[in-house]
DNA sequence: CTATTTTGTTCTTATATATGGACAAATACG
DNA sequence: CGTATTTGTCCATATATAAGAACAAAATAG
């Protein structure tokens, strides 16, 4: 079950990431459709911790510094490494598609970072973003860099529902891919979780975390690239990471 | 009323930002006390929207970059002007107190931006704390600079519940206090909110906004350093503001 | 200056949901 | 390798709470 109220707060933030400039509860309610009771309540309930407050005296409500402090405390802990940074936006340039880092997190395999192409027809995603772990070349690469255990355990909680033409059927199947791709030293997807996407992905290990760093785009595009863009992952990885 | 779901997940936040390391739900549970299926609940919704996720897989759940990405769209769009920023760090080494900028939120003033003083005894605050805006300098600070109609719709609804010793007993004691600080150029406390803290606020508007900056600590410490503070308050903001 | 509209706030109750408990899967232990 | 313990997940229902309605205070229009 998912809890509502999370939602509708993480829903608010994500408001004023867009608008960028103060709003006022009426503001709330024509966004969202709230009632205003329980606009009410959840920019009371945010006020109250200091989460929001109102810049200028009557003129609607914003998210406080407040927020920077207990963010900034949680990603310098446990930060994304400077180098993968470095690696994706060099790629970004090389290849003009879209980039990214990959973490696992249970049977998803999430973006922790993106470029995205500035291509008109791009891949589109922000971080944040998760795709079975199972299917995607992004997922695989993750997979690959865990003990057989680890893979057991995920690989038993997967399902095959939501995926494209080409994903792998079974177990067995994905099993294999990832031993192809070990093999290799690249995974590739072409339309095996989104139709017409097709994407290249290496795994890369950096201070004892499993990485993954995928380049993709349409696959009228990329097709025929696999090679190239894995061999440009790879040498950017060499370059840019020293303990790998 | 307030919103115990969003209040329990800015706790977790929190609980991550001291933590600085993965936290499996037990971690969770054992830490809030919360009923496992509660703490499931949440995390699940956090995981889901992308807010959480498992970095080293199986090994307990972090807060993704997602939030930094949020975040930082937020604080870009209005920013705490960086001559402020400079203004602190310089006013903490010279008066050795905790200081701080203000900005109205209500009835109430939030702290924007704190720097701690280094002494042993001292004022310790962080960003989002909240003070009332009619007996605090602070606050009294922020007020002077808004139109007289703000003023009056605001104190409209102020109580004089939580006050300190020597805080203003009226609205009529708040207004003429306002002058006073007006005239004098800057504002003081000593015991008005908090016993035995005593400070020196200085009002100053930096692109149409209003804010305050003070200088706070130890009454014993600061009682008699008031014109000095005041001075050193508004030496620093003409310094290092050009548009004041 | 008065009437009208908009915005913010409080309260009660029907309704959504938090939770206890039961289960399953994985890990630790003997 | 079998048993015990810990961890993660699901579900029905008692309980907390979201939301409608009604009010008050400001802002705006006339």
């Amino acid at each position: 079950m998912t809890v509502r109220q999370i939602e509708n707060m993480l829903g608010l933030l994500e408001f004023f990431a867009e608008r960028r400039e103060p709003a006022t509860l009426a503001d709330v309610v024509r966004h969202f459709g709230w009632p205003r009771s329980s606009a009410f309540n959840i920019l009371t309930t945010l006020v109250e911790n200091g989460y929001l407050y109102e810049p200028r005296a009557r003129g609607g409500f914003y998210p406080s510094p407040k927020w920077m402090q207990v963010i900034s405390a949680i990603s310098e802990a446990e930060p994304l490494p400077e180098s993968l940074a470095r690696v994706l936006r060099r790629l970004a340039e090389e290849t003009g598609e879209t980039v990214w880092v990959s973490a696992p997190s249970g049977v998803f395999a999430v973006f922790l970072d993106v470029v995205e192409s500035f291509q008109a027809i791009r891949y589109a995603a922000k971080p944040g973003k998760r795709v079975p772990i199972h299917i995607t070349a992004s997922g695989q690469a993750l997979l690959t860099q865990m003990p057989p255990r680890d893979i057991e355990v995920i690989l038993n909680k997967v399902t095959f529902d939501d995926s494209g033409p080409n994903a792998p059927k079974s177990v067995e199947e994905v099993l294999q891919r990832i031993d192809e791709g070990r093999a290799r030293g690249w995974f590739h997807s072409a339309s095996n979780y989104s139709t017409d996407l097709g994407g290249v992905s290496v795994p890369v290990t950096v201070s004892g975390r499993p990485f993954s760093v995928t380049v993709a785009g349409p696959l009228s595009r990329v097709q025929g690239k696999e090679l190239k863009h894995a061999t440009m992952i790879q040498q950017a990885l060499a370059e840019e990471t020293d303990q790998n």
